[in-house]
DNA sequence: CTGAAAGCGCTTACAG
DNA sequence: CTGAAAGCGCTTACAG
């Protein structure tokens, strides 16, 4: 780079005078703004990776009228939001819509997360499975426009947009009905976002497919810990059930690690089914049977919300929610229903 | 939050009209300088909870003579460094380095994240487990301070810390050792960021025990999905090895599901260890032995590193480098050599 | 402690 | 296209 024999990070300043031409007609090129010539942009954009100029982040949000980047609240240990971050880096890539990342831990809580990100000025917050209610989701981001992604919301100033857990239940306990299957335990997590939801799916399937008086629910965390204490509490009842639907797939995977060690055959002796067809249930040898979540789709409609909000060049939309649709991915670990 | 009914967000100025003092004295209580008494500065920190202040770190970076903001570079995919994050955000919270974190991904290269913290006018990066040679990663940080966590590096204005892979695999090697194992096989990750330290370490390791000549070792990935074809291809081969350390637990993991699946009983037919003890390795049923990577000390050591390097109080640190030891937890995954 | 002021690097509107 | 200018919300040095 030889910007760094200026002994400081080059301005568009100094890319207007390396380029000859004025800095408004820099911050244009930057901006994509009409007003440059293809030449001029292309000199330009020249003497930029000449000098090593990146533009400055920090001016530009704090000068322009409206700011354009998108804060994305995220939880460190939740590997399906690895995902959606990998997704919306995708399709803001090339945007004028920076992401600015926020992540919730055991050290750290959404308020501050959500303080985190309006100090860097965001246009829009989209926040990965958020715990609070929505009052206080509110309340934290103040006039920043919300976009929910993971769970439903009721308050019509929040956007959310979610897996539609009613037809990935429906598609998970059809399957396992059509397999024979009336037992069925459903490993659900109510503290998760859209753990609520996911579970009023599971009775609302059962209902239909006629198995409600037969079908039990457990609650717990979302974690193969969990999973894995379900199995030994499953050994040592009197009566199993034929198959199990988990919250999602990482809950599963420690239920079957159990199962598999005690010498329960699956789906020989139980059937499983996990939720979010993450690689966890796409790798070989586990190859679980999964409602595939569509995480691409998820992403991609979240930032569309956030950009949606941030030009408002229509009113909000309406439904201001949306239903990505499931699909059941059957692998090995469901079966016939054994006879018992 | 009060502060909304003004419809613009607030400022210092409005805090300070709120709390009847001037816009530099709030500036003095929320940069911690000296110059407010005890009381004054309670009632400027009421006046801004009240109205909803938070500080605009775009103007604080862009104005401050010196950035204390530390950017952090992780990969999306990498669950060990989701684990760094906390540990960052632990050691920050409270002090006044701000995180902000990029990420690389898929649809995102290094050399675009890294810009994207420029962006934001860190006064360092910490970087953790890159990918670049030293010399690109040099070129794209440009003035900034780096600090790479995860491996060594040689260019001495760069600082590193990482484990200690060179006692982690002597006490990997030395506890199989002892065990009676002498076939060892080691499934490296060259591509990974010290893949080749730990490489070495392995071979230094053997060499040490003087089983040099009966050890083998194995490329590839760094995933589940490797450890599991590591299994197969081993169950296929003529002659197994004894016992097999894995790069990290998730090979580990991996190669386990695989032998387990088949019959191969783990410790009894042959011992795996694996590398970092994450929750992988800690959870029931797992209980795999693993060599313990302290990212609580990494994290920390990398802060303070990136916050010398932002507050120069005194020359660079010498060494640029520290090595950070591990530790072997042996759990249920190892035992004595099969007699074969 | 106050109050007035300069300036970080941009965006934006404006006269030419 | 240029060039001069204002201003985003802060930090910082300064006179009182």
């Amino acid at each position: 780079m030889s910007g760094s024999s200026m002994g400081r990070r080059p301005t568009m300043r100094d890319v207007a005078r390396a380029a000859g031409v004025s800095q408004s007609l820099v911050s244009i090129v930057f901006r994509g703004a009409p007003g440059a010539g293809a030449q001029t942009r292309d000199r330009v954009l020249a003497a930029a990776r000449e000098l090593g100029y990146v533009r400055d982040e920090s001016a530009r949000s704090l000068r322009a009228s409206q700011s354009t980047s998108i804060g994305v609240c995220f939880q460190t240990r939740q590997p399906f939001h690895h995902v959606l971050l990998d997704g919306m880096y995708a399709h803001t890539a090339g945007t004028n819509h920076p992401l600015v990342l926020s992540a919730v831990s055991d050290a750290r809580d959404e308020a501050t997360a959500i303080r985190g990100l309006l100090a860097y000025r965001c246009g829009a917050l989209v926040l990965l499975g958020p715990r609070g209610d929505e009052q206080s989701l509110l309340a934290m981001a103040g006039d920043t426009p919300v976009v929910v992604v993971g769970r439903r919301v009721d308050d019509r100033s929040i956007d959310w947009v979610t897996s539609d857990d009613g037809l990935g239940m429906d598609q998970a306990v059809t399957h396992l009905r059509t397999l024979g299957h009336r037992r069925v335990l459903y490993l659900s997590c109510s503290r998760a976002a859209g753990g609520p939801d996911r579970l009023q799916a599971f009775h609302d399937a059962a209902a239909a497919n006629g198995i409600s008086r037969s079908v039990t629910v457990a609650d717990g965390e979302m974690t193969e810990q969990r999973g894995a204490r379900a199995a030994e509490r499953l050994l040592a009842g009197s009566i199993l059930p034929t198959a199990v639907i988990a919250f999602n797939d990482r809950v599963a995977l420690g239920l079957m690690e159990v199962l598999i060690r005690r010498g329960v055959a699956v789906p020989k002796d139980i059937s499983v089914v996990g939720f979010d067809d993450s690689e966890i249930a796409q790798r070989d040898p586990v190859l679980m049977t999964s409602v595939h979540q569509d995480a691409e789709s998820l992403a991609r409609i979240a930032v569309e919300r956030a950009s949606q909000r941030i030009h408002p060049s229509s009113p909000p939309t309406d439904p201001h929610g949306t239903l990505v649709p499931t699909h059941l991915v059957v692998r090995s670990t469901t079966g016939e229903a054994p006879r018992r």
